[in-house]
DNA sequence: CGCAGTTTTGATTCATCTCAATTTGTGTGG
DNA sequence: CCACACAAATTGAGATGAATCAAAACTGCG
């Protein structure tokens, strides 16, 4: 497996953006992203009781990690802006791509069980997340009931999704993988604004590779093929969906 | 895909042990799973409190769901006796098995996020549970720290669990994944204070299969290939594990 | 502008699936 | 209690999708 070498840098201190009113100002209430985010739902009132929540911001750069396997796990965060990917990695040197997140979603959940995290999180691009101190998090759901329903919602959602991707690795095959990861993508970054049809992979082949169950030569002629098939066109990472349609119907359409 | 023909009842009225004061006694506070269920770690007076959380128990006959995909969620399930499998059917007739659970460990936590179950849950061999209405699970969260601290760790343990099932779909050949699954038995036997070199599968091996993305036919073909090998002794359901350092030397020592 | 990292494409190999036949086990009703 | 039908498991032979190995083309970063 080939070692990505990329800056070794994670330490917390310097990067941190000081809590200051004005920063704390910027916060949830005023986040454009509250929608998709940990506040969703929320009240007004109840928003601004989840201001305090945010610990501070932390811009993490491309390549540097937000935490490590074996990290203590003292927070979960938010992204602000940007894009993560979570990978694992296994005594052999086995390692796989567990997810990617972006603006809105949250990480840093698979360290509650044990205290301590249990991935690797890895900014693709220069980003930015807030911190939310996990204790802190615990408290003010014991008081806003809003709060602590949302959270629960969103580490269910988790479960839920990793459930889709078992499916994904369990009982599709790589162009119907392919198409379900794309379909996917689009649909969140719909749901950020952004168009549904034209997107940048801020991820290499071999890190969807990885992430679908699939060695990097293979997404690569799926992408070829779904080019030749006039369902997408590619350049590179710039992916542009002509024909969303086709692409569902590979999914549903169980080959063999 | 083979659809296996089973009793179709999922009425709750019946089955549904009612509450009595004596049953209620016989709660958590009583129960020899609470190490391994929702009290873990809560002082006597905490479980105390639990007892109230019970909102009843329901025998599940083997065969039979707990919940279907579709169910509005309302509670949570803890295992008190019995084997369970939950699985997910895609519209083309695709389907997947996503976990198997037994006494002691926590059913429905899929519904959260939606309110909607989204995975089903049948009972493989007779089994009973205790049903956690949802509502009142969060009500007394907000009470009892220690309870809230631990929910979350069962839900972040259940999103490290897939995490693990992600590595074995996405990077495992079949031996590896089967002896993975053998050892992940073993040791949850071992915690229920069964013996960790013997155990009877609940399963069939379509299901293991399913579970583990491969077909049957593979599956018996490890388990032969294990047998031969004299990892294993296998005799339809039961399993003897004769040397599980070599399973474990299996999975570590990447093949290719 | 050059070089390292990434991507594409081709040829070949291999693990698992598929199809098929047989054996073994299980539950039901006479 | 036995026989029958059906479900589950084993085993073999052949097909196939993805991995592997290899080389060339592209990109963008410093």
């Amino acid at each position: 497996m080939t070692q990505i070498k990329r800056p070794d840098d994670n330490v917390q201190s310097q990067n941190v953006v000081p809590i200051t009113l004005t920063s704390l100002k910027a916060a949830c209430s005023q986040c454009n992203l509250r929608e998709l985010c940990l506040p969703y739902g929320l009240s007004e009132t109840e928003i601004a009781q989840i201001d305090h929540l945010v610990g501070g911001r932390r811009k993490v750069k491309r390549g540097h990690h937000l935490y490590r396997a074996g990290d203590p796990f003292e927070a979960i965060y938010a992204i602000k802006m940007g894009f993560f990917k979570t990978d694992i990695l296994l005594e052999d040197g086995r390692d796989q791509v567990t997810g990617f997140q972006m603006a809105g979603e949250i990480l840093g959940m698979d360290g509650i069980g044990t205290d301590v995290h249990t991935c690797n999180s890895i900014a693709l691009e220069d980003s930015e997340i807030c911190i939310i101190p996990f204790v802190q998090l615990e408290q003010l759901s014991r008081e806003v009931q809003a709060l602590q329903r949302h959270f629960h919602q969103v580490m269910s959602r988790e479960i839920v999704r990793d459930h889709g991707v078992m499916m994904l690795l369990g009982t599709m095959r790589a162009e119907e993988r392919l198409a379900a990861f794309l379909l996917n993508l689009s649909q969140r970054f719909t749901a950020r604004g952004y168009s549904p049809q034209e997107f940048h992979l801020r991820m290499t082949r071999e890190e969807i590779g990885s992430y679908l169950g699939l060695k990097l030569e293979t997404v690569s002629r799926a992408f070829s093929r779904f080019q030749d098939d006039d369902l997408i066109s590619v350049h590179q990472k710039h992916i542009r969906i002509l024909d969303a349609g086709g692409l569902k119907r590979l999914l549903n359409h169980q080959a063999p």
